[in-house]
RNA sequence: UGUCCUGUAGUGUAACUGGCAACACGUCUGUUUUUGGUACAGAAGACUCCUGGUUCGACCCCAGGCGGGACAACCA
């Protein structure tokens, strides 16, 4: 049989921007041209919610055989920085995906600029000399219209002057601004005279000091659009009042018209998706970094241990759509646990170590077994796993008064020691002068010797472990939701929702002798435990460990 | 007391031109299991926001309500 073709196009439902895509290639709208971008600005780390944007407008460029741009959207010099245009362009690939072209908006600021004096000759902009107050005053509010600024109605000699003017340098930030002549008493507040140009006396980083007057996100976006040859402008929702300036704009001008479509921005519950509060956690130090595991920034997310296939499941698992919402961020974790449980490769590791002493086991005597890498992928090989007399297990795994749903090593039960057929049975519990478990001694029974007798218990558990001889420490850093509130939208002030548990540090864990050599970066399940990979704090000799997300738990249940 | 957008199982997304409301996650059962994982089998869960209209037939079209969201940066 020959699994190689995709599922037909017709057995998928389509999101809202695929039928209007279809729709347009059917009309021929635009020819057969399909040409998304990916328009970030340069002021912040990429996060999950990006991702999201990215998978759609790549995706859609992908399965329509379109193009997809990367454009960094830098209107604004004081907020913008190279460092946040590399990091950007690294969680693009790294997500796994390769622009056609990468532009920046500064490309354009000469022709932009031409646009404006278009505008001007058209007696449809003009420069107002009111101050940031005046002219929010004027703007009124969306129940109440406007006034018309004094300034509305000069000349287009005298506007085109000034204009000039403002470039030159002649006139201090703030002092001047170019505003669109459309309409003041709108219901919509973004047409009332909206902003077009502005001064700013600043290093741009990549113009340098060639401008002091920089054109808004309004008034260069579409027109960037339209340059590029973009058929389908796809921004979030809170951009669908920007769409009949963005319209007004290049009708006026008379260029090619993309078509500006909004969807729902990402929500996830437990997480906060504001630029502007990611960067508060860093520089109040409530989060190591941008790249701290617990954040869901996409550089996050990759020390975390989630894999680009991943995140590009879940994206195209939440779908796309106008209303809002927010994502149970369990779908996030099921899609990387799908993939790590494919893919990462299987070992012990006793993160909370109980020392057992195996008494019938001599001083020196080592016992080998061959255990699976991965039983979900054949032929994946086998590590060799050591038992010794001194072994390690989970401080949860025993209990000296279990009840009946504890599965595990008790007095009266037995368990088995994964990947060594053999059965431990409690003789001793060894306790500290503070009366704490200090140690266990059992017997090592093999399986077949176990079983043989009927008498035996019926083993309910198996259990992992690691044995002192060639084990290995390790630091391994545990962590849970960053927030204590599932939707953070309802919380006035974020910080009084973080999780002080939110990451825990463990040290002295016990892993296998197979983990001595791990690569950073690396994926492994620890057994019965949950997914973790190599940090990059990692070294030779001191191994760290990041949780990425527990096994799913059904115990007690 | 404006304009625009938006209401479908707990969550998210489908249902093409008006034709048995489907899929995924989550939840719960069971089977298998040397991971209380995975896999497999199954279940519960929706007056499709409400009221009326059009129609043989409405999640879909129309009217009116109600709920949620966005908009008053020289940010994007």
């Amino acid at each position: 049989m020959n699994h190689t073709e995709e599922k037909p196009a017709t057995e998928k439902s389509l999101n809202f921007i695929e039928h209007i895509v279809e729709n347009d290639l059917k009309t021929e709208k635009n020819g057969t041209r399909v040409h998304t971008r990916f328009p970030p600005e340069p002021n912040g780390y990429l996060h999950i919610g990006h991702a999201k944007s990215i998978c759609l407008n790549f995706g859609l460029a992908k399965s329509y055989g379109g193009q997809c741009n990367l454009r960094f959207d830098d209107t604004n010099p004081i907020t913008e920085d190279t460092e946040y245009v590399e990091g950007i362009e690294a969680d693009v690939r790294w997500l796994g995906f390769q622009w056609d072209n990468k532009f920046y908006a500064s490309d354009y600021f000469e022709q932009i600029y031409g646009y404006a004096e278009i505008l001007i000759k058209k007696g449809l902009a003009y420069i107002c000399e009111l101050t940031p107050e005046e002219i929010s005053a004027n703007r009124g509010t969306p129940t109440k219209a406007g006034v018309e600024s004094p300034y509305r109605n000069r000349s287009v000699v005298e506007n085109l002057d000034f204009f000039a003017r403002m470039r030159a340098g002649e006139f201090a930030d703030g002092e001047k601004v170019l505003r669109a002549k459309i309409d003041m008493t709108s219901p919509n507040m973004h047409l009332r005279d909206p902003i077009l140009y502005r001064i700013r006396h600043a290093h741009h980083h990549r113009t340098g000091n060639a401008w002091c007057i920089y054109p808004t996100y309004d008034f260069a976006h579409g027109f960037c659009d339209s340059i590029e040859g973009i058929t389908h402008s796809i921004c979030t929702l809170e951009f669908e009042v920007h769409r009949p300036l963005y319209d007004w704009l290049i009708e006026q001008v008379e260029i090619h018209h993309p078509q500006q479509i909004e969807f729902a921005r990402l929500n996830l519950t437990y997480t906060m998706m504001s630029k502007r509060k990611l960067m508060a956690l860093v520089q109040n130090k409530q989060v190591n970094g941008w790249d701290d595991p617990r954040m869901p920034t996409i550089a996050g997310l990759r020390r975390r241990g989630y894999t680009p296939a991943a995140i590009q499941d879940f994206a195209e698992r939440i779908g796309v759509a106008r209303r809002d919402g927010i994502i149970d961020v369990a779908l996030l974790e099921f899609s990387i646990r799908e993939d790590l449980n494919k893919n990462a490769n299987r070992a012990m590791a006793v993160l909370e170590p109980l020392k057992v002493v195996l008494t019938n086991f001599e001083e020196n005597e080592v016992k080998e077994f061959d255990a699976v890498l991965n039983p979900e992928k054949e032929n994946s090989g086998t590590r060799k796993v050591p038992m010794s007399r001194v072994i390690y297990i989970e401080r949860e795994d025993f209990l000296e008064n279990p009840d009946k749903n504890f599965f595990r090593l008790s007095p009266s039960q037995p368990v088995r020691l994964k990947h060594a057929s053999t059965m431990i049975r409690l003789q001793r519990v060894i306790l500290n002068s503070q009366g704490e478990i200090e140690e266990l001694h059992c017997q090592a029974i093999p399986e077949p010797d176990y079983q043989a007798d009927k008498t035996n218990p019926k083993i309910k558990a198996t259990i992992h472990w690691v044995s002192e001889h060639n084990s290995v420490e390790a630091e391994v850093r545990v962590y849970d939701r960053l927030f204590t509130v599932a939707d953070l939208s309802e919380v006035e002030d974020y910080t009084t929702a973080l999780n002080p548990e939110s990451l825990k540090v463990l040290k002295g864990c016990k892993l296998e002798p197979s983990l001595k050599n791990v690569k950073q970066g690396e994926s492994f399940q620890f057994e019965r435990k949950g997914y973790f990979c190599v940090d990059k704090d990692s070294t030779e000799n001191d191994l760290v460990f990041n949780l990425t997300v527990t096994l799913k738990d059904s115990k007690g249940k």
